[in-house]
DNA sequence: ATGCAATGGATTGTCAACAATCTGCTTCAA
DNA sequence: TTGAAGCAGATTGTTGACAATCCATTGCAT
């Protein structure tokens, strides 16, 4: 059984580097909102903010374009990109189709102790959501960690940095930033529990239809409540 | 009616620096394995064959680094991915997924002006699949063509930026290096020709499913091929 | 002969200065 | 008053030199 401690997405690097540092720092910071949405990225300010020459520094910043957090223009500057309703929207369409794929993939070549793991996981957010009658932990937590093991469970490593190393760390930074939390915890949880049976089952084909419909659901709350907030 | 003339993946850049010119040199000498693949990359030999500084050479690798066509590791260097056969069944996989999903939105969205022309290209295939009773010219030209409409006719800019800006590249540079010329041509045009209808008559669940086959059926073939000559 | 430690060479990571380019403001003419 | 052309300031792109790290070879001890 694994501790429920942050999954290492990708291998982080054997040795750290300046500008490896710089990297996550600079993620983070846009991730959690602590750098505005759509913001321009000074290289010199932000050079002297983590105390880096600008070699290391553009090195970070070229990363975090590659993960579609940054954009850039040359001669003009870099900017954190821009949270709208329709690329949200964009996202959960590539995710949809990706999970999917993962599940049906998770179903057919998951080991029989990453599965029994994941109903471990599911059995341990059950008592979570139950105990805490609570939607916070679950859906700032438990999704993450869920979608993570199916991914992973793929074994298709291109698509585990796909969704691991790029779109996972878009969907947090909206959900930071618009403050998101779900009310949707229990439903998603009785989702997230017939996509595990599938997966034990080694049915793909279900694995797939439930894991996407599940997506699907998500992003319909998603929409709801930007509707309400008149976003 | 559009001409046949190669497609603008990504916007290519309004200006032209270094760096971005470096790049594509690079990639198209890793694509067409003008640099073998696994071979290891020295920032120092590369700056002079290109005549830059290692400067704007570092950039161009970091980004086909973020395309997934170079491997880095810190303090030690760069090589070209290596070409297996686990890779590239792991490239269908991710295709299947993200080429139906884009088969369904193009179904839903495309303009019809698009799917005018979408035809209009199908009807221009078939003219040339007939002429030269030929497999050569369909295969490496008209196939990604279509891919790339279908792709673009999506309308997710996160969608294209996957598909058009990584993994086609790398789907291109299997089919240089391994050679492959389809002797699937006129299947595979029977197959686009399904598609297109069911993306004209705007059945998006129809398109997904038929995109899905026809991206399984061409992963198939090359397994076939890849088993004859034992790789 | 085998395993381990030290050293030399090369490669990559980092830095600060220089050159090219863009943006916004000023100026001038219609 | 409006529009375009030119200039100033700042920002990014590029360069070459320096420092840190790793790999392979050599030598030695077991």
């Amino acid at each position: 059984m694994d501790s429920p401690a942050p999954i290492p997405v990708s291998a982080p690097p054997l040795v750290s580097t300046v500008a490896d540092r710089v990297f996550d720092q600079l993620r983070r910071a846009i991730v959690e909102g602590d750098i505005p949405a759509g913001s321009k990225l000074s290289e010199p300010v932000l050079a002297e903010r983590f105390a880096v020459s600008r070699g290391p520094l553009r090195e970070a910043m070229r990363r975090l374009e590659s993960t579609h957090l940054l954009e850039r223009r040359a001669n003009v500057g870099a900017r954190v990109v821009a949270l709208t309703r329709e690329r949200l929207m964009e996202l959960y369409e590539v995710r949809e189709a990706l999970e999917g794929m993962a599940a049906r993939l998770a179903a057919e070549r998951m080991s029989v102790a990453g599965v029994a793991a994941l109903q471990a996981m599911l059995e341990q957010h059950r008592g979570e959501i139950e105990r805490e009658c609570g939607q916070a932990y679950f859906q700032q937590e438990g999704d993450p960690d869920f979608h993570y093991r199916i991914v992973v469970g793929s074994g298709n490593q291109r698509l585990i940095r796909i969704l691991c190393d790029d779109l996972y760390h878009l969907a947090r930074m909206y959900r930071c930033q618009f403050g998101m939390k779900s009310e949707r915890a229990r439903d998603a949880l009785k989702e997230h529990a017939l996509v595990v049976d599938a997966i034990a089952e080694r049915d793909g084909e279900l694995a797939e239809w439930l894991m996407r419909r599940h997506v699907r659901a998500s992003r319909k709350g998603v929409e709801r409540r930007l509707a309400d907030d008149g976003r």
